[in-house]
DNA sequence: GCAGTGATACAA
DNA sequence: TGTATCACTGCG
């Protein structure tokens, strides 16, 4: 039995909602027919404008500006040229947390979910409680989960970059 | 180890 | 207008 995820679940401080969302399955209706399921094993956070490592700590920009709506929202960018990545708005409206989808069950990488999951700017502030497209559930299952320091950010400063802000689910008890 | 790739942000 | 940067990946 799964169960959506409402808004209300975003909308939590971003460290509570990291620690709940692991485990959590992402939903992806594609069309009539074909609908995915993922389940989250990957995270990291990004959580205000404090964080040197967030896009958020520039202030706020058009790209940055759905960080700073309530959370429940998506916020994917292009990066490289190449991939979206697919991040989940967390907290409050004007918090600008963020947390970035970096691993799933059978996909491991940010950039590679975004292809699977065919995601593009269409996403760009999607509402994950009403979406027809892209959405959260909850199966019940509890993970346990690992921290680690997040990835590719060394520009971050040493505060920032050393943070366990990476959240990794342990393979066992999958 | 590093090229590829293009939107974005900011300087000018 | 130009250009430096980038929450990555795949091929050496």
């Amino acid at each position: 039995m799964s169960v959506r995820l409402k808004r209300d679940f975003f909308l939590k401080d971003i460290h509570i909602v990291a620690h709940q969302l692991v485990g959590k399955i992402i939903v992806r209706k594609f069309d009539a027919m074909k609908e995915e399921r993922f389940r989250i094993t990957e995270i990291e956070m990004y959580v205000g404008e404090m964080d040197l490592a967030s896009h958020a700590s520039k202030g706020r920009t058009k790209r940055t500006e759905v960080m700073y709506s309530c959370g429940g929202c998506v916020y994917v960018y292009l990066i490289y040229g190449m991939y979206w990545l697919l991040n989940i708005v967390t907290g409050k409206k004007d918090q600008a947390q963020a947390i970035l989808v970096r691993g799933v069950e059978g996909i491991d990488g940010p950039g590679r979910i975004g292809q699977q999951l065919k995601l593009d700017k269409s996403f760009y502030g999607e509402n994950l409680e009403s979406s027809n497209r892209i959405w959260v559930e909850d199966d019940g299952m509890l993970c346990n989960y690992t921290l680690h320091p997040r990835i590719n950010v060394e520009y971050a400063g040493d505060i920032w970059k050393n943070k366990l802000y990476r959240y990794k689910i342990e393979k066992a008890k999958l």
